[in-house]
DNA sequence: AAGTGGTCTAGACCACTTG
DNA sequence: AAGTGGTCTAGACCACTTG
């Protein structure tokens, strides 16, 4: 199939409330109206409209009709930068350090999480970002063999695997699952941790246009790191 | 109309998952099937899969059939959402128990943060959200007393704050901080941990137009709440 | 080839809001 | 009474996955 029907009616839609064409509050055609238009069933009329309101973008009421909702309630300004950058910005030194980098059978559910043949070989870099010689996070990365052959050749004491991946094969969506945990004896002995604190654990799945190219779990100490996001309404 | 049949398939089908009787990635009742058993046509037993799929319960593949997704506790960094609802959305009962609801002079962080001027009051609540009964957040939330003058007549086990204060004082911007911590002994029994376990922290900095309105510190047990964020690029 | 989900149609009846 | 969204049907064709 070409293109659903129902996109492209979304598209008009959003389109007209991105162009401030159709302002807040402003009504939308009805189902009626947009079968007519784009000469289609109401049914197909509808799933448009019904999904820029699950997504937000619209609001209905049963017998009054659909309108624009207020716009831009959710904005993603999570931002997880590259750590390089963020300590060069604070004006510090960045250093990494590659703890192992090499090729493992997949665990179970890395496997799965990218999409491989049990039992496949995937890239495994495990390394320690430091600022001023202090280590700041400890990432433990696992790549899809197939879409990155070469990663085991690289010196990630001088690019970040961050960086390298997005070389490869541009990213096109990230999924980050952002935990509290208590960290395991080796991973206080890389973080240089003699109290077990509490760490934040960032879950990535990164994805391109070819495929899931990449999980990475990342640990940082609660004292030294902390995330903030800006969201404007 | 009475019941909707589709929200029998689905209660049907989350009945199924919450008791455990089809485990995580089992295969669910085909479009086709659920059909029959149901004696519904395959687009009504359509749709409450897919609702259920949005909703994060299941996930399907062409071709290959409709599994029970992965289940953990999950939310996005993105939207504002009310602890509320998403309780709700999960098909589970949302309580707020008040633990205290007063004027008090505001710490000098809070003061700073609210752009008040020194020893000036602000409202101080307390509140521990639990799903089914289980404390899963513990709010601590100051309030600028001059936007909000009438907050400590409020009955917070009712209506979240959240949603209160939005309807006082539209939200224009929200800054959040989110952090690991060893939780206090207070916080402890507050949420009903025996053994000191990793929190998230999140601090949220919520702005209106006509300035600060609260300043709110959420702090969840890392077993039992984590975040999420989707970033399609 | 058979089964799966994805899209789509042209109808139907209903509950709700408005004039 | 006319228009709106909400639910539902009994079909259809398609793309994809598996044996």
């Amino acid at each position: 199939m070409a293109e659903a029907k129902f996109e492209v009616i979304k598209r008009h839609i959003t389109a007209k409330i991105e162009s401030k064409a159709w302002a807040e509050n402003a009504k939308v055609p009805s189902e009626n109206e947009l079968a007519l238009k784009f000469n289609v069933s109401r049914m197909t009329a509808r799933r448009a409209l019904q999904d820029l309101t699950e997504q937000g973008l619209l609001k209905r009421t049963q017998g009054l009709g659909t309108f624009v909702a207020c716009l831009k309630t959710q904005s993603s300004v999570l931002k997880i930068r590259n750590i390089a950058d963020e300590i060069q910005q604070r004006g510090h030194q960045h250093q990494a350090h590659v703890i192992s980098l090499s090729a493992i059978k997949a665990p179970t559910a890395i496997g799965i999480a990218l999409e491989l043949t049990p039992n496949a070989q995937v890239f495994h870099s495990q390394l320690v970002h430091c600022e001023n010689d202090i280590p700041l996070q400890l990432e433990d990365r696992y790549v899809n063999a197939l879409l990155v052959p070469k990663y085991l050749e690289q010196d990630f004491s001088q690019m970040t695997p961050h960086v390298y991946l997005s070389q490869i094969a541009p990213l096109t969506e990230a999924r980050h699952t952002i935990e509290a945990i208590s960290p395991s004896e080796a991973q206080c002995k890389l973080l240089q941790l003699d109290n077990f604190e509490p760490c934040l654990q960032i879950t990535r799945h990164t994805y391109s246009a070819v495929g899931v190219v990449s999980v990475a779990r990342i640990t940082c100490p609660g004292s030294r790191y902390r995330l903030e996001s800006h969201i404007t309404i």
